[in-house]
DNA sequence: TTGTTGTTGTGAGT
DNA sequence: ACTCACAACAACAA
């Protein structure tokens, strides 16, 4: 390489120095290292007009978790003789300006399957090309190249987990070392014009002092990702035991799970790494649990859903989706702002709004029970307008998983046992039978008597008066009754499930018109359920 | 065409 | 802890 030369590292997610092929390859044989992070403010910037505090596109609890990341990111660096060069403005724009005004012959960044990063790395490789820079951008955000699984299969995704795992097999580096440590960096060059800052922070960026108890637990980076990796691992007995669907949802002080997904999803941690470490585990204990339900299962859900996302046009969206049912979901934003402000009056579905709403983060079969909640389960809401909420509040909100979930859960594609509906009132019971869980995240009901802590609604005046929380003034009465409407979304998923099948799955605009119709005009009939309807309130 | 399988439902019964 | 009825789906393999 030329003396005077550089490279340019450009991090989006993979913020992280430990197995980062596009950061190796950037700092191999090179004079200069240019590594880059640009601030897209339509992601970072406040918006004032969104439902919590956020910029358009993330909840401040995301937007602080990847500032902490990015002065992780820097800190690292610098004790590695470089820095982490911040620019703001639309990536692309930006991109394209340090490339013309500094002397750099190759670009690196981590190949991105989203939809989102696609669009833009064309716009940034095909300037490159022309402009004779070399670019590198290799696969490390999953454990398996998506594109290399769909070729496998014919240029069509798998559709089931099995199907995935037998046609992925053993990652290529599963049995070579991964570079972990990096001992230095090339210097940074020459910057010429271009406006460079140190990682800003919440208050640069605009938002005003923010309410501590609303603050994630979590904290972003990689440091905090490898910290909370080891500490996972090092209880060799829980990972050689563990089974997703076992956890316990209403778990708060000591997590179920992991809480390795914000630090998978910023790429602070590699799963790479994560699934070595695992293997690490396996090999020195007599058994372990296996896909799906392992620890290494997880990951590879992850990838089946990368996978099924990238090879699946308008994956995020039911309309031109051809593996997502046609679902006549309701158009009804009340419901919708109940169940996202945390007021369904059902005390379980709304303490885990409150806990996604602070923490940006809860257990699994808490978003399964929201999730099912609101669509097929009881409100009969587009699945889509859930997963914006998620989108914006999660801190590890990512596309693919997230409308992979969503999906599943709304049974509108991969799982479609629309029967199996989980109860707002005895699931959480089940695992929380004092109620401790809804104590801590709606505080309103912490002196309510367990036997009525799941139902207050039910509770006689006098308890309520004595637990100082008079339903429906000081929690509410519950948006729906859920044994009639719960009755309700599985007939109406019934009838979808026959459109569907009927037309083959080809079911235009104007059928889920006239099935909508249909369902109206022949509500449940009388004396089919026992039940006497709740008032729902108004 | 048929049988098998699918990470994670509920409520009642043993 | 396990079983069953509930009412029953799609994808895949044979």
């Amino acid at each position: 390489m030329a003396s005077g030369s550089g490279s340019l590292m450009w991090f989006r997610k993979g913020l992280r120095i430990h197995d980062n092929p596009a950061l190796e390859d950037a700092a191999k044989g090179t004079r200069f290292l240019y590594p880059v992070f640009v601030i897209d403010p339509h992601y970072m910037e406040p918006d004032p007009n969104s439902f919590s505090p956020g910029s358009p596109r993330a909840g401040l609890n995301r937007i602080r978790f990847l500032l902490e990341s990015l002065v992780d990111l820097d800190l690292s660096l610098k004790k590695l003789g470089s820095r982490l060069l911040v620019l703001k403005g639309e990536p692309s724009e930006v991109l394209i300006r340090c490339l013309k005004e500094w002397d750099v012959t190759k670009l690196c960044f981590e190949y991105d399957t989203e939809p989102y990063y696609q669009a833009l790395d064309v716009k940034v490789k095909t300037y490159a090309s022309n402009a004779g820079i070399e670019v590198f951008s290799p696969v490390s955000h999953t454990l398996f190249n998506p594109a290399d699984i769909i070729h496998k299969n014919g240029g069509r995704p798998p559709l089931t987990y099995q199907s995935f795992v037998r046609l992925a097999g053993q990652p290529s580096w599963a049995s070579s070392p991964l570079s972990i440590t990096v001992s230095s960096l090339p210097h940074v060059g020459d910057v010429g014009s271009c406006e460079i800052s140190e990682v800003p922070t919440i208050e640069e960026l605009g938002y005003g002092e923010s309410p501590q108890d609303g603050f994630s637990p979590f904290r972003g980076g990689e440091s905090e990702a490898l910290k909370r990796l080891r500490k996972s691992i090092a209880d060799k007995v829980w990972v050689a035991t563990f089974e997703k669907p076992k956890g316990n949802p209403s778990a708060f002080l000591k997590p179920a799970t992991t809480v390795l997904s914000p630090y998978l999803k910023f790429g602070c941690l590699s799963c790479r790494y994560f699934y070595q470490c695992l293997q690490d585990v396996y090999r020195n204990v007599k058994r372990h649990t296996s896909p799906p339900v392992s620890l290494v299962g997880q990951l590879l859900w992850r990838d089946f859903f990368y996978t099924v996302a990238l090879g699946t046009p308008n994956f995020d969206q039911m309309r031109g989706n051809r593996i997502c049912k046609q679902i006549p979901w309701n158009d009804n934003d009340e419901l919708l702002a109940a169940w996202r402000d945390a007021r369904t009056g059902y005390p379980w579905i709304d303490a885990i709004m409150v806990q996604l709403c602070k923490w940006g983060w809860m257990h699994h079969l808490a978003r399964h029970s929201v999730a099912c909640f609101l669509t097929r389960g009881d409100l009969f809401v587009h699945w889509e307008k859930g997963r914006d909420v998620f989108e914006r509040l999660l801190i590890d909100s990512d596309w693919a998983i997230n409308n992979g979930n969503w999906l599943w859960l709304s049974c509108s594609s991969f799982f479609y046992q629309y029967n199996r509906i989980y109860s707002p009132i005895s699931f959480g019971k089940k695992y929380d039978p004092n109620g401790d869980y809804i104590r801590h995240f709606l505080p309103v009901l912490k002196d309510m008597p367990k036997e009525y802590i799941y139902e207050p609604w039910t509770a006689p005046l006098s308890v309520q008066t004595k637990a100082k929380c008079i339903i429906g003034r000081d929690y509410p009465k519950p948006v729906v009754p859920h044994d009639s409407e719960s009755k309700e979304c599985r007939r109406k998923m019934a009838e979808a499930y026959t459109l569907n099948q009927k037309l083959k799955g080809v079911v235009s605009e104007e059928d889920l018109k006239n099935l909508r119709r249909k369902l109206e005009e022949h509500p449940e009939q009388e004396g089919k359920s026992k039940r006497t309807r709740q008032k729902p309130v108004g």
